[in-house]
This record gives structure tokens, sequence and C-alpha cells, in this order.
DNA sequence: CTGAAAGCGCTTACAG
DNA sequence: CTGAAAGCGCTTACAG
């Protein structure tokens, strides 16, 4: 069996609970020989604390959840972006002395059970969709939810600057004699991300006399971007530049338009959104909004610890983001002369 | 406060012990009646059990670690071949009722620590060495290592045929009628991995009478795939097929050929191993080694909670690999006449 | 500076 | 078919 606190507590000739304060560096009114004496005997014995009972006595668990949805075929739908939010979130958490359950959500309501069977002291919300959290009930425990731009108060919201993100795209392709511009995202009845995106770059093409922009819907894969860009040039003859809300749809819709005889960006100038490693992968190399991950991700551990000991009340976090300018742009073509 | 046993009980008018039981489902000798009135509380209160008390109590915690070694800046070295992993192993355990909890692990002390302070019931080894698995002192817990030669008896290994698929990749070559080939990866004294696919590579080349392979060290990066790429026609003139460990590295490989000026696969003829989606990304969609990772996480899931439950025991599971072909292979060019 | 007692919410033999 | 008791390994007030 494990060495347990009454163990040490043995060995040391002292109480189980001087042995807990110090294990647990309530030192203040510990001795100094004591507290030497036990932590010689703690390391020696390689004494590690049970975390169950540890969560059971002091009903709070040091432990967060990971909560994201699982798609069809029930696996996590992880995207890159999911992946790297995931990985800094762990290691702030870990450095923090907190643990990560990481779990698949099949529904809404799973989320309190995750949280009440395993005392969670807060929890992570990766990929839900806005409805599903504004309808997510109080569960008393901190919950951050990133990239989500939900109404419910309980829960803190963390994201890029989507809005901006939108502006920025156009701006660069208005910048660079674009009029005729395309959008491509998914439906955003569901998506307050890829409405905000949307929102931007309409605001910004706006502002420029005779700009346009027209709206394609198109799920977020590399398929249905090279699909989308086979065929961009026949359905959108006058479309010189396109923003597309996810990097791989980006570098699908390039591919395509390279495959339906176009180039890029000399016939079409294509923006990505995201900032994945992909594309500086791909050539041309992509022109995209980049989110910074690390400080995204940075705010986002600190906001949910700082509610979970109290010191920060819920709110919105927003980041700003950034254009990455790579090959994926050009001057807009000069038109051949009409009639 | 949240429901317990001993509120269903008191409402139900038995004793906690038999809430118990019907909760998990040990109804072997309770009346149908006390089940369906047990029942209709616990879903009516939203009874969920506390996971703390359960692991305390029955000293398992149906709770299996995923450890990952933390990289440089103490971020969780997760590769897409990793997510997948860990997205899989999730869903299965998800099934079978057990828990995930993610932790980075700086050194190998701490896989045992972690074991001990959850009293997790198995462990995922995910991106470890051989050498640090070997060195793993034996906790009491199944241990699956994924993608290790480890010789720890402890720990049970499943990984693909790596020795097939270097085979495989060198055999493509040899077919297309090239004859001086390159195998690219990252020095193996460490990995097991790649010096059994090296091996499998060189074994092939040797069957065919003029083959001949030289073998160069490179990170496992686009970058230093693109820097290799570049140099790699000066630095290996008679090279016209490389071979390389990871789609990355191929990838990276493959634009920094063009870069230099030379085609693909025209000139020179590139393999990748993984089958990364990436490699569908890019133009010629590239010629890979693909592992069935459904089936390799169906598989090391299946053995590990196989171990847990006893009816399994440690081994070594070895999945096939097969040649996913695509574009970036061609015919040897015919060398031009010397002299 | 230190400790005895109670209790967190469950499960495990055991008894009837 | 059902239950009373003990105990898992900790922490939390509280007392001295």
């Amino acid at each position: 069996m494990a060495v347990t606190l009454k163990d040490i507590a043995e060995e040391a000739g002292v109480s189980v609970m001087t042995v807990s304060n110090v294990v647990n560096g309530k030192t203040a009114r510990v001795s100094q020989a004591t507290i030497d004496r036990v932590q010689g005997i703690v390391a020696a014995r390689g004494y590690v604390a049970n975390a169950s009972a540890r969560s059971l006595a002091a009903s709070r668990s040091r432990t967060v959840g990971v909560l994201v949805p699982v798609a069809e075929g029930d696996m996590l739908t992880m995207s890159p972006h999911h992946v790297a939010v995931i990985g800094g979130i762990e290691r702030q958490l870990r450095q923090a002395g907190y643990h990560v359950l990481l779990r698949g959500i099949t529904e809404p309501a799973e989320v309190g059970q995750a949280v009440q069977e395993w005392g969670l002291d807060g929890a992570v919300l990766l990929g839900f969709l806005d409805a599903e959290i504004d309808a997510l009930p109080a569960h008393g425990v901190p919950l951050l939810a990133v990239d989500s731009y939900s109404l419910n108060p309980r829960a803190t919201g963390v994201r890029s600057d989507d809005v901006g993100g939108g502006r920025l795209a156009a701006q660069h392709l208005l910048e660079h004699g674009h009029r005729r511009l395309l959008f491509a995202g998914p439906a955003f009845g569901a998506s307050g991300v890829v409405r905000r995106r949307h929102d931007g770059f309409t605001a910004a093409v706006a502002e420029v006399p005779d700009a346009t922009a027209e709206t394609v819907a198109v799920n977020t894969t590399y398929e249905d971007g090279l699909e989308l860009g086979r065929s961009l040039r026949s359905r959108f003859p006058d479309v010189t530049g396109a923003f597309a809300t996810a990097d791989v749809l980006a570098v699908g819709i390039m591919a395509g338009l390279r495959d339906g005889g176009a180039s890029v960006p000399e016939d079409v100038s294509v923006v990505g959104f995201d900032n994945l490693d992909l594309g500086l992968y791909v050539r041309p190399r992509l022109t995209t909004v980049a989110q910074d991950l690390g400080e995204k991700v940075a705010v986002a551990a600190r906001m949910l610890l700082g509610e979970i000991d109290g010191t920060e009340a819920a709110g919105e976090v927003e980041l700003p983001v950034r254009l990455e300018v790579r090959e994926s742009v050009a001057a807009a073509p000069t038109p051949p002369p009409r009639g």
C-alpha cells in the first residue's frame, strides 16, 4: 500500500494533522524542527497525498474540467486551435497545482454532471455553441467559455476580436485594390464568432464607395474549400478577393482555384483566419488573421484561477488580432476592357 | 449541497447500501420494487455519485491518466498524431465508464506520483522515449506505451509495423526505378520507432542489386525539412527518391526541393509517414505510409481496459501499415548520359 | 506550537 | 432480499 499521512505521523511522532499542515504549507504555527523532521520523512518515504481523500475532506478538488463536445462518431472535436488551447491550459493549471480532467460531452446536461461527480473547481468549455452555453444552468463553479459570445452571465468568455479580424481582412484586400469581395464561412446562425467576423468584414467593405461583398456559406473543411475554389470563378465571376473564416478553408479554396485554372494571388487573392502552421506549408504562403493564442490561453487560465479563488469576477475578455501578411494577396488584376 | 446517497436512502426508506447497490447495478439480490423506487428517486433528484468518495472507498478510481512529456516551455508536446490518439482513447474510456486525467510530465518520476496521487487504474504513455519507459519502476497499475519499443515488461506496447512501413516506402521507390535513395529522419539513438523504419528501409534497399541508400539526420519539423530540401540536390546529387519519417518533414522537403529549382516528383520523389490530412493539402499530394490510427487506438484502449479488469495480460501489439499512394512519387528520371 | 474528534460520501465484507 | 458497522485518507474547526 501507499504511504499515508498516518504512516508519516507515526514515524515522526506527531499527530496526523500536524503532518497535514506541513504537507500543505500551513506552517505558520509549526516549529521549524517539526517541519524539517516531517519533510524529511515525507521525502524519504515518497509520500504523495491521496487526491480523492483530499477532495472529499476539503470539498475542493483542485481539478478543472476541460469539456469538449463530441461530434458524430462520439469523438472529441479537436481542431488544431483547440489542441493549442488545451495544451496551454493544462500547463498553466498544472503550474498552479491544479489537475485537468478531459471529457467529451454528448449533451449539455453532462456539464453539470461532470462538475458534480468530480467536484470540479471550475470548467473550461471548448467548442460549444453559444446557445448551448446560454442554456447551461448555474453549477456554482466558474465556467470559462473559449471563443463564445454566449450571454450567460455565469460563464466568463475569452475570445479574440473577431469583428476586428473581419475588418482587417477586408481592409487588406481593399488596400490592394480589390472591390468585389467574397466572405466564405459556415452559416452563422449558431456561431457568434463567424457572425462577428462577417460584421467586421462587411462594415469595412461598406466604407469604400464602390466596393461590394458577397457571402457564401461553406463548411470549415479543406474539401469544402476545394469545391468552392473550383467553382468560385464561375459562381462569382467578378470576385478577386476572398476571405475565409478558417485557414483550412482558405487553403482548400486556394487549391481549388488552382485546379480551376486560376492563379493565386494573381487572379484571386485569399485571406485566412487562425494563423495555423498549415498556412506556412502551402504555396503561396497564406496571409491570415492571427490571434495571439498564447496570450489568449494565459488570460483564460488566469481568469479561471482568479474566479476559483475568488479574486476575480466573471467577465468578458477580448484579445486583439493582427494580420499576418504573407503571399496570398496581390494587387487586384486590372479588368479586361469591356465591350 | 449536492444530493447524496443518504438523501436518496431516506426518501426511499431503505439503507444507504441498498441505494449504493442499485446505483452500481448490483441488483442481483434486490427486489424489483425497491430497484424501481430507488431509480425513480435517483432520476428525480438528479443524483450523481461523488467520484472522490467512490475512489476512496473502493480504492479504484475508474480513472486513467493520459501522460504526455512536456517540451521546453513546459507545454504538452502534442503532434496531430498524439491528438488523434488522445481523442480516441478518451472516447473508448468514456464509453467504458472511465475518466481521463490529462497531465504533462516534466520528469519520469512524476508518472508514479500521478498514479499514486489519483489512484489511477492505469495510464497511457504518449511520446516518451523508450529509455524513459525502460526506467519506469513498477507502479502496480497497467501502463500502456503508445509507439514505444521499450523492453519494460510492466508496460504494454501498442505500435505500428515500423519495419514494414520502412520497407513499403523503399519498395515503392525501388519499383519506380529509383536506385539512389535517401532516408531522412531524426537521429535514432533514442527512438526505436525511427530505427525500425530505418531498418526496414535499408533492408528493402539491400535486396535490390545496384540500389543504395544514404541516411541524413534531421529534426521532425517543416523548417528542417525545408532546409534539407533546398540543399538536397547539392548534398546528395545522385538521390532521386527520399523517404521522410514524418509527413511534416516530407512536406518541408518537397517545398525545399521546389525552392531549390527541382520539381517533385519529376526530379525527386518523396514518401512520407503518418498519413496526416496535411498530405492532402499540398501539391503534389503526398504519398505516405499510413497507419490505421482508429484501429491502433481501439486496440490500445481494449488492452488497457483488459489489463485493468484482469482479463488481459501485458503484451505487445503491432498493427499493420499500408502505403497510401498519391502523387509525390514518379518514375526515376533517366540520368543524362555521362562522359 | 500541537492534537483529539468529527466528518466528507461512498463501498466492503459480513450478518441475518 | 436488506442493513448496521467499519473504514478509505484526508481536512476542518476547535481546544488547549
